[in-house]
DNA sequence: ACCTGAACACCGTTCAAGT
DNA sequence: ACCTGAACACCGTTCAAGT
């Protein structure tokens, strides 16, 4: 796994050389055009104008390199420098919208970016949330309860979210989708399915946006409440 | 998409006849003993005594199969029947706790829960919490925000706590992997990871479950708080 | 109506061989 | 050290043909 670029026998740079940031960077560019089963190491390998064997000398197989692409585009949360002096929960709030807004331009993402977290975007990610659930008044054999819990609502509730988006194909199919869901819950029996039957229309209308926050601001709502009861 | 047992054409049933529920049995075993990827089409229609070809006379593709095998294990959730009068939080808190724990026990499937609801066990898991949520003092308005809230929170925390048990193989590599990934975190420079160093030991030493039900706490905490102010 | 199984159009991955 | 591309061992899915 190297991490320089190729240098040809004679000593050279090649114009053309492969390294796993460009291998990456193309991946993500075939993700989002084509999808996770549109990615393919054939299409990937024209692309960079080499044969499918070339990039198994960057990266071990598909997995990882799925993986290496949902970590780049995770890594798109952290391009505003962190506010300066704000309250834990604000910063909470703050970074944990950035990393929905980053995952939601690539759909096929969020369900690939895997916890415990060992790659370094993920790293970072757990690492900022850790350092400002400290600086609530939480005891500290609970950070890390509390942080893990945090990025897993992040990181998991994202995922739920935007992930149906990966297998539709556009953003308009998106109403047509919940137009038919709606349908499917008002035929369904009153008696077996109170609840859902008479919330179709919040079912059409809600925003997946506000989703997100309204379970965030619970959770943080609650360690809130926890830390300074 | 027959919901019947095959017939001969003398008219008498069939002992080996398919049907959709014994292909999605049979699925849900292979899936619990080879993962997503060891399920095929050819190896489970050996196991049924058929060619691939009849399977997709029952099932789309396989797509819908392993949807139709997890919406199966979720139904596990609910064989125990709701406790009677219990508080909303009470009842929330154990409904999300069986659904972690029926997940658990198969876990190629939590990632495969899909939001919003379709199919009957996820229907019927989400129309539970809204009911519960509509005995909170919560104005009717916020009901769907926040049921679908905790929703999400359920089955997108539970897949991201029990996903990485899908692909490691055993339950003993689970201690191998954290100790690995806590012995990755010693290596990293404090001085850009400062919450993650210090944190090593909870990490080999947490369980699961307690992740699971830590941030659950807080949301229902944070619910609590915001029903009655 | 339901099942059969060969065939199509792909995959991910490996590896001897090149430079 | 890095790249090439043919070859291996599979897949999901379709479909004419059977009962």
């Amino acid at each position: 796994m190297p991490r320089t670029r190729g240098r040809a026998p004679d000593g050279k740079w090649r114009a053309d050389a492969l390294s796993r940031e460009i291998i990456v960077g193309a991946a993500i560019a075939l993700l989002d055009e084509l999808g996770e089963r549109g990615l393919t190491f054939r299409l990937l390998a024209k692309q960079l104008n080499t044969g499918p064997g070339a990039l198994y000398w960057h990266v071990t197989n598909k997995d990882e390199l799925v993986a290496l692409a949902a970590d780049e585009v995770l890594g798109h949360a952290f391009t505003a420098p962190p506010p300066p002096e704000e309250s834990a929960g604000a910063g909470l709030r703050a970074l944990a919208i950035a990393v929905f807004d980053a995952l939601d331009q690539h759909p096929w993402a969020a369900s690939h970016v895997n916890a415990p977290p060992t790659l370094a975007n993920a790293l970072r990610l757990l690492d900022r949330i850790g350092t400002l659930v400290a600086r609530t008044g939480l005891p500290a054999e609970r950070h890390f309860a509390v942080s893990t819990a945090i990025s897993y609502y992040i990181t998991g509730v994202s995922a739920q979210i935007i992930a149906p988006r990966a297998t539709a194909v556009a953003a308009t199919d998106r109403d047509a989708f919940l137009a038919q869901t709606a349908e499917h819950w008002e035929k369904l029996d009153p008696a077996d399915y109170p609840f859902l039957t008479r919330t179709t229309t919040d079912l059409r209308d809600h925003d997946d946006r506000d989703q997100f926050t309204t379970g965030l601001d619970l959770l943080l709502d609650g360690l809130n409440t926890t830390a300074n009861p």
